[in-house]
DNA sequence: CGCATTCCCTGGGTGC
DNA sequence: TGCACCCAGGGAATGC
């Protein structure tokens, strides 16, 4: 389920391997990937586009062309393979032919991922639009600091689990990390956000870089069927502390395993207290 | 308005 | 071995 690390992770592998090259046909087997347009737009306007760059925003990719930009999110099992494979080419919805004849392949097992075209090569254009207007800044964005934070969750109400889940208030966290952060902060998830203190804000922001940066510098996290690409797969996970572990590093007692936020969301009873009483 | 639930999907796991 | 069933989850849509 890819994350900020494991999306930066694709896009620095496909910084390397397509950028410079040129579309000469793009197949659609599987238009519902497609959110703002229709297959023949989609197909017209990118035919003949030459890949100038690559970048993020939170957990979308950006695909800069010479006249359009395409977003992508990956949500739960899209990745980008650079060749036919075929023991998954059924999940193979869009494929992007270059002039060369090398090849992108969309693949996503779940159908779960969408792309986005738009008719403009400035980034600025899209941050006032959706889907990118309703997204907050990225852990590591200057604006997400305590203020920022503690402002945001002034009048919630809610988990801190489902705040960090929450991409308008920060981007790029999603299940895996969030459970990593509150572990290494010593907060529990169910925790309402109401009963934080600055000191609990500053750890979340300070263990949410340290938890990103390391992913990132792992390759990401592979689970189930989430590869960065079909040759590089991340190793983070041999480095996560609590999420689907049994036995907690910290204290040796069993991590719970409960339903927060509408996740599968684990954590130590004992290092993760519940803050200041009750929620009720 | 805000929080909770439903929906989109398929493969893997479970139980019989 | 086969089959019915349930679960995982990011984010949009819908419900209360």
């Amino acid at each position: 389920m890819p994350e900020l690390p494991e999306v930066e992770t694709v896009r620095r592998i496909l910084e390397k391997s397509v950028v410079g090259k040129q579309i000469k046909e793009i197949e659609i087997r599987y238009g519902k990937i497609l959110k703002n347009t229709d297959n023949i737009a989609f197909s017209k306007l990118l035919e003949n586009e030459k890949i100038i760059n690559i970048g993020r925003k939170g957990k979308f990719l950006i695909f800069f062309f010479q006249h359009v930009i395409m977003l992508s999110h990956l949500r739960m099992e899209g990745k980008y393979l650079l060749k036919y494979d075929e023991s998954s080419a059924r999940h193979d919805h869009i494929i992007f032919y270059f002039t060369d004849n090398s090849e992108l392949r969309y693949n996503d097992t779940r159908k779960f991922g969408t792309m986005f075209l738009f008719k403009t090569t400035q980034l600025e254009d899209l941050l006032i639009i959706p889907p990118l207007n309703k997204l907050g800044p990225e852990p590591f964005d200057e604006g997400f600091h305590e203020e920022y934070f503690e402002g945001k969750i002034r009048n919630l109400n809610r988990t801190i689990k489902s705040v960090l889940l929450d991409q308008s208030i920060v981007s790029g966290i999603g299940n895996i990390y969030a459970d990593e952060i509150l572990f290494l902060s010593k907060i529990h998830p169910a925790t309402n956000v109401r009963y934080l203190y600055k000191e609990h804000i500053s750890r979340i922001i300070e263990n949410s870089h340290f938890v990103l940066n390391k992913a990132i510098e792992y390759g990401g996290t592979t689970v189930r069927s989430f590869k960065a690409s079909d040759e590089i797969s991340g190793r983070f996970q041999n480095y996560l502390l609590v999420h689907t572990k049994e036995i907690c590093p910290g204290c040796g007692s069993p991590i719970k395993k409960e339903r927060v936020a509408g996740r599968g969301t684990y954590f130590c009873d004992f290092c993760q207290k519940r803050l200041f009483i009750s929620d009720d």
